[in-house]
DNA sequence: ACATAATTTATAACCATTCTAAACTAGAAG
DNA sequence: CTTCTAGTTTAGAATGGTTATAAATTATGT
């Protein structure tokens, strides 16, 4: 309960008043050695659960789009009823289990580059990411 | 006004019934010389415009997912507040302007072989999608 | 024509997400 | 330390896409 220095220093240096809450949803996030994916609703049973004080699901929006928008999370895009994110925000891509609803990494590394031959006039690409959906075989 | 045979023959080997709500949504979907997406909202449109009798939403969602379930359709992953479709049922990938919310085909053969350097045990590749997401630039 | 199961429909329910506007608080200034 | 103010949190309402319900309608086999 407390390298939070770290944290109040991002906070701050986003432009973003180090509040309690926002600390802890910092510690949620970026203490873990491993990065993460998590929806909304996971995200706030893992609060619960590591946290004393209550932190309403309203600012719990706030903060996930606020930390989105600064760049130290990353929606993840999942045909899904609700929205994924990850603290890994480097560029890389994943397996999906539809059943398990489960996220796994595949790193730059682990896949071959991808070779796009066509191109659409007056449009750039901002970002290309592979979904692999994948099924538990019996 | 009346190549329907073809889609009530469809539905008939697909154990649907063929009835006038389905027949127009087979128009509507199957009819166009070029495959589309389509959002659910953009759907009903297209159906108020194209046809004169009117089909509740209910009948509308049922009849794409049962369709979605034939393999008539393919649901798209888009991180989105709603559902994409796609008359494209090959297996193929996308373009995605988020301004715009416009989808556009890359086919296999406009993409190079993707090479995954990963497995995961008791895990078996359903399939595997590319998405560029682009922006128009000015 | 009749019977029956499938289908359609209006409407309510659901649920993730966003909005609102009032209470609270961090940080700056005096 | 006190005051001030903009930023933040919050409960609850609103939104919007989607799904569930259950009654009316229809397709189809007999
Ligand atoms: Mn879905
Ligand atoms: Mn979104
Ligand atoms: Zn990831
Ligand atoms: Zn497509």
């Amino acid at each position: 309960m407390s390298n939070n220095l770290e944290f109040i220093t991002k906070l701050r240096a986003s432009g973003l008043r180090p509040t309690k809450q926002r600390i802890s949803i910092c510690e949620v996030l970026f203490s873990p050695a491993e990065t993460f994916h998590f929806s909304i609703n996971e995200l706030v049973k893992i609060i619960e659960r590591k946290t004393n004080h209550k932190i309403s699901l309203a600012t719990i929006y706030n903060t996930i789009h606020a930390f989105k928008k600064k760049g130290y999370l990353k929606e993840i895009a999942i045909n899904s009823d609700q929205s994924y994110f990850d603290t890994n925000t480097t560029d890389h891509h994943h397996f999906y289990d539809e059943q398990k609803k489960e996220l796994i990494d595949i790193h730059n590394s682990e896949i071959g580059p991808i070779k796009i031959n066509k191109t659409i006039p007056g449009k750039k690409i901002k970002s290309v990411e592979v979904l692999v959906k994948v099924e538990t075989d019996y």
